[in-house]
RNA sequence: GGGGGUGUAGCUCAGUUGGUUAGAGCGCCGGCCUGUCACGCCGGAGGCCGCGGGUUCGAGUCCCGUCACUCCCGCCA
């Protein structure tokens, strides 16, 4: 035995190669695969870092013992490195030019048979997953993207200190924050009956450090809320890339932040090519209108165009009446090349919209001849067709879809509308990240249901125009330096040059029917901190579990996150949440008041 | 809180109009095999068909309820 091994390992299971030839060398892993030829044993080891072949046979009498274990148990094996002849080199693997002729083998820790497979492409459900995420975390894919998650995140602060930001850490335990989420509460031994809040977000204390001095602030930052799960949204917990600027306007943010983002993009893009900077910016009610929401794809090459006018007084009987009784306005949602599609195309689309609840979708062919088809086309007066194609944008040989609706509901239903048709004829492109800034928010919007004037994003933002708009301006005209990030139709953050004068966010309060008490009484904290100097600031706040999905191209959360909570919030290998002692009830000064337990299936 | 889908072997799934003893692949156990790399071949064990009730001569299959998982809506400024 050569002295000068390790215990454990000389090399790992990636290193070697013909130029280690001859050398003893240990390595230890997780047995990968045996394949048992009866007088020849080939074990795959595995690591970290890779898999070497490693093989033994009858002539030694370590043979049943190495027979005898298991997949996944971990061992450490001593042997000479041999070259492999042309014919049994395995290409697939850079350790595959060699093999190790096992001369020591030990078990450091067998495994038990396994509920979900390691080695192999076998799919598996998610409970089992996460029940056994230590050994799901083993897998290629998975090793992969947390790989990929570690390079993420270390390539986001290598640029942003680059960029001269400081990071920094803020309180867990902590106040209810701004944010419109449920919070996750923890009780305060000390103070019976009161609660501490786990942050949505560092919101208020990244403010108070730009009006600490501070000039550039970020964070990896852990955010909690007790809101439902979705396939792209983690229950309970999630981390934001938090930064915040002093003395910005909302450009130098976008110039700031964007290289940043282009560059993360970049790096991990491996083949796909990313919005050069700097990144269109979309004012918001642009982009409800030619998009259906303020997260457009922009892959989708089709653009929603408002045709109302086309329509109203016209001999298309259904809309024009929509449009005068009701107010209704009418979108076209163009489906490129779609003319000599069959019948059938536009039926399944129809059905497809009354299935959503919608009234139908009507349509207007214009053939390869020029001549225009459909129900609608039999009606419409053909100055109106001709007008229509003109501002539509479309030429022969192109469909049309209409939407006719109150104007709210047209525009998120022509975004259906248009996402769909893109999918059907297959024009989404691929292999591109495209970034876009969505701007120019309003600032309120009127609540549908009782008619009041709410904030209709963050109330933190500063109003455009400051304290005159807020003053002179009908407040739903009122827009807000509020923007969002987009990328491929995903919204990845949304930030804000924050109102940092406390006589405008007074008012602005005011206006959506809060007293100076109510500001005073939740964010009384930063009302003050603003009343002794504080600088113009803005930030903003990109998902970082979203650009590892995106740049993983994977269609679930939970497939970048190690340890996550399924969609009921559970963790299933820690067993979180659970019951706790009475004792330690006590001691918080909480007595339980349940619902009615569920039956369950036992009982 | 609401809606859809799925619950059959350790895992992934098939199971016909309701009809004998519920199948396959992987895994597991045993046997054979000296160049495989998803090794191959032979054999075996392993099932409260999620749970409860109902219809029926007969239920994995039909009905009702319930629980679990998953996706979506609400919610997440």
């Amino acid at each position: 035995m050569n002295d000068n091994l390790h215990a454990y390992r000389s090399h790992t299971c990636a290193a070697l190669r013909t130029d280690h030839v001859g050398q003893t060398v240990r390595l230890s892993g997780w047995v990968h695969r045996k394949r048992d030829h009866g007088n020849l044993l080939f074990v795959d080891l595995r690591d970290h870092y890779g898999v070497t072949q490693a093989v033994i046979d009858t002539s030694s009498e370590l043979f049943p013992a190495v027979e005898g274990v298991r997949p996944e148990s971990v061992v450490t094996v001593t042997g000479e490195v041999v070259k492999r002849s042309a014919d049994t080199v395995n290409a697939n693997i850079p350790t595959g030019e060699v093999e190790v002729r096992i001369r020591a083998f030990n078990v450091e820790s067998p495994a038990a048979v396994l509920p979900m497979q390691v080695a192999g492409d076998q799919e598996y459900g998610e409970d089992v997953r996460l029940r056994y995420r230590f050994l799901d975390l083993r897998r290629e894919e998975m090793q992969k993207n947390i790989k990929l998650r570690n390079g993420v995140i270390s390539s986001i602060r290598r640029r942003m200190i680059e960029k001269g930001f400081m990071e920094f850490q803020t309180p867990i335990l902590t106040a209810s924050s701004p944010e419109g989420a449920r919070d996750y509460l923890v009780p305060a031994r000390n103070h019976p009956g009161k609660f501490y809040a786990l942050p949505q977000a560092p919101q208020q204390f990244k403010q108070l450090l730009m009006v600490s001095g501070f000039d550039r602030y970020f964070q990896i930052a852990p955010c909690f809320r007790d809101e439902d799960a979705r396939a792209d949204r983690s229950p309970g917990e999630f981390y934001q890339l938090d930064f915040e600027m002093a003395f910005v306007t909302q450009e130098d943010v976008f110039r700031t932040i964007e290289p940043v983002i282009a560059g993360v993009f970049e790096e991990f893009a491996d083949g796909r090519s990313v919005t050069p900077t700097p990144f269109p910016e979309i004012p918001y009610a642009e982009s409800m209108l030619k998009y259906g929401n303020d997260k457009p794809d922009l892959r989708n090459p089709l653009i929603i165009t408002d045709v109302t006018e086309h329509f109203a007084g016209g001999g298309f009987g259904l809309f024009s009446k929509l449009i005068a009784e009701k107010g209704a306005v009418v979108r076209a949602i163009p489906a490129t090349d779609a003319a000599d599609k069959p019948r059938s195309f536009f039926d399944k689309l129809n059905d497809w919209a009354r299935a959503e609840g919608q009234g139908g979708l009507g349509y207007i062919v214009y053939g390869a001849n020029g001549e225009a088809k459909g129900p609608i086309a039999k009606n419409l007066e053909a100055d109106r067709i001709a007008a229509i194609k003109r501002n539509a944008g479309l030429k022969d040989g192109d469909a049309v879809f209409f939407v006719c609706q109150a104007e709210g509901p047209a525009a998120k239903f022509a975004g259906f509308v248009r996402d769909r048709v893109c999918d059907e004829l297959g024009i989404r492109e691929s292999g591109c990240f495209k970034f876009c800034w969505i701007v120019d928010y309003p600032m309120y919007e009127m609540n549908e249901d009782t008619g009041q004037i709410e904030f209709s994003h963050n109330p933190f933002s500063m109003p455009q125009g400051g304290l005159d708009a807020l003053l002179n301006k009908n407040p739903l005209d009122i827009l807000a330096y509020q923007y969002d990030i987009v990328c491929n139709g995903v919204e990845l953050s949304s930030g804000a040059i924050r109102n940092h004068r406390p006589d405008i966010m007074i008012k602005a309060f005011e206006i959506a029917g809060y007293g100076p008490e109510v500001v005073e009484d939740k964010f009384g904290g930063m009302l003050r901190a603003f009343q002794f100097g504080a600088p113009p600031h803005g930030g903003s706040a990109p998902g970082i579990d979203r650009i590892v999905m995106m740049l993983a191209d994977e269609r679930n959360i939970r497939e970048v996150i190690a340890f996550p909570m399924n969609q009921q919030a559970e963790d299933l290998l820690m067993g979180a949440p659970t019951e706790v002692e009475a004792k330690r009830l006590k001691e918080l000064s909480i007595k339980l008041d349940l619902p009615k337990p569920k039956k369950t299936a036992e009982e």
